[in-house]
DNA sequence: CTGAAAGCGCTTACAG
DNA sequence: CTGAAAGCGCTTACAG
């Protein structure tokens, strides 16, 4: 590995002057600095990213935090890989590495403390957390790095966060189920005090009510984003309540494929019993046996501004704002049915 | 943030007894090796990895590159996450940090060297590459960190490998298929050169004739592996073949679903027209409209000996085979049936 | 067993 | 414009 003092050498130079001409700092002599970048040049030199780092105090690296269940059998989400994929496109086109930790919501407690200490990164962006925002805002309260979370509100300032509109997601969802003439609408995916939850079933309440419909708690389903929830949600719900929901608007697809499981062990077809709609246009809904009605999410653009956004923090040229919220799209399949009433 | 100079400070010791109290590399008397352990704690001290990695001449980081299509919307495979997973588990469990890169196919050849050469990394782990063995050896011929590539066999000797058995999967899958009564099989997802597609149809080659059945080169489709590919390729053979096959083998899952889409609209019914298995066992093929048939590749496990390998490597204490070949397994659902002849 | 010194590869003031 | 010096936070021989 060739270092910036045989650059020096072959230049004739100085190895600070050397830095000088590789970085353009301080003033240097057109010519000396011709004589460095072509002994640089020759000798393959690439500057060693750790002796920067060292007198810098960066890294140049940026954590990812993907968190998930601790039974990680269920740790699966499509949406996971294509968030990395646009965080890490974005974070190497500018010159920064990203560092993956994939953890469990329990662990969280533990690592996200870990890694801000551990001086291997400059920044993180958390991933999927499932903590609801009072816990998740204290435990990032202590972190000294900047935060950011993705597909999720802000806990608490301090904390940027890069997301869709939840709110406007639960109810134009709802508000869609209504239009083809449902009544009773139930919501699958609550899960108090965490934001993303929140935010789409008082989107889902609220289309209701604007829509002279009443909002009713047994319609109410419990469930934690992944799919195994969606199935025991809806086998529950449906021996628990006495009228029948017509439809249910899922907070994420992978919680409807679930409830697609689990209305199909109770011999409920799907749309004619029940219409269903997920969240989020996960890969592939177009090939289920009920091809799913969903409300798109932006993924790769979520992945895209949360990156810029952190390094515009980190490079003092931050002119994003610190909540980004994005649109979303209704994806209208087979899974949803007007009411023959 | 606190140095081991404050450390050895309040201990009232050296720095360089600091260093070895806490790294116990050299003789330390054990009371003030208690003191020195006493005041890091106190002081909360974190040694900066930066710094150690400039002496120790290692970054404690390895890099994973997951390489995958130029067109980026179809950048998209379950598998790449629950590899991602296990081997950062891994490696973080080890106190190992995973660098994540995600890149295309074409800038491989600019990317990998770069990236061997950034010194931001000890060794690198290939995910996805569709490169074919020759071209691919010659790449990594140059790279003078550990290279590891998974689920795919070594390009050459040098490189490491962590993959299942392509072979197996290809006859075993074939078998099945012969032994519901299928004479005419086709292969989807030729791509020569590329080890997992060679291997895997040898040993679709290998099952036809050890049951007397002959290869044909029209039932062979090309395929990248991509769910695109799939669509395309099983279209484009079923308009030009004469006699149409009975049943395909698909040498991935994504390519099959291609493949299902592609039927479709043919007007093909799966699997009461032709029958159709992949390989992989990717999540949620029970919910497709035509639940797939499948073998299934152990990810999970991919991952994990992948990242124990290159740390044994690193490490020095390497008791694991160049080239790991772990099992797969059939996974019988609805997509192939036996033939009703 | 302990500590002073040198050095890892770089950059940053500062003197000339 | 150029170079000698100091220093980033650590570890590693080596002298005592």
């Amino acid at each position: 590995m060739t270092t910036i003092k045989e650059v020096a050498k072959l230049a004739g130079v100085a190895v600070s002057t050397a830095s000088n001409a590789i970085n353009g700092n301080y003033g240097v002599k057109k010519e000396t600095k011709q004589k460095v970048i072509e002994a640089a040049r020759k000798l393959n030199y690439v500057p060693n990213p750790i002796a920067q780092g060292l007198v810098n105090r960066n890294t140049g690296n940026i954590s990812i935090i993907v968190s998930g269940p601790s039974s990680f059998n269920l740790f699966n989400n499509p949406v996971f890989f294509e968030v990395l994929r646009s965080i890490t496109q974005t974070l190497n086109t500018a010159g920064y590495q990203a560092h993956l930790n994939i953890i469990t919501t329990e662990d969280e407690e533990t690592e996200i403390p870990r890694i801000a200490r551990s001086r291997y990164t400059d920044a993180m962006i958390l991933v999927g957390s499932r903590r609801n925002d009072i816990d998740l805002a204290q435990l990032l309260g202590d972190i000294d790095i900047p935060v950011l979370v993705v597909i999720r509100s802000s806990p608490s300032s301090g904390v940027y966060a890069v997301s869709s509109d939840h709110w406007n997601c639960g109810y134009k969802g709802t508000e869609y189920l209504i239009q083809l003439g449902h009544k009773e609408i139930a919501f699958l995916g609550a899960l108090p005090g965490v934001s993303i939850a929140d935010e789409r079933l008082a989107g889902y309440r609220e289309a209701l009510e604007d829509h002279g419909l009443t909002y009713r708690d047994s319609l109410v389903i419990e469930g934690d984003f992944y799919q195994e929830s969606g199935l025991t949600g809806i086998r529950h719900m449906l021996r628990q309540v006495l009228r029948k929901p017509t439809a249910i608007f899922a907070a994420n697809d992978l919680m409807a494929l679930g409830a697609l499981e689990g209305m199909e062990q109770e011999g409920i077809r799907v749309p004619e019993d029940i219409s269903i709609m997920g969240s989020d246009n996960i890969p592939n809904l177009h090939l289920l046996k009920v091809p799913l009605t969903t409300i798109s999410t932006p993924f790769y653009e979520i992945g895209r501004l949360a990156s810029e956004k952190i390094i515009g923090i980190l490079e003092g040229k931050d002119d994003l704002p610190e909540k980004i919220v994005l649109p979303s799209e209704l994806r209208v399949r087979e899974s949803t049915k007007r009411m023959s009433s």
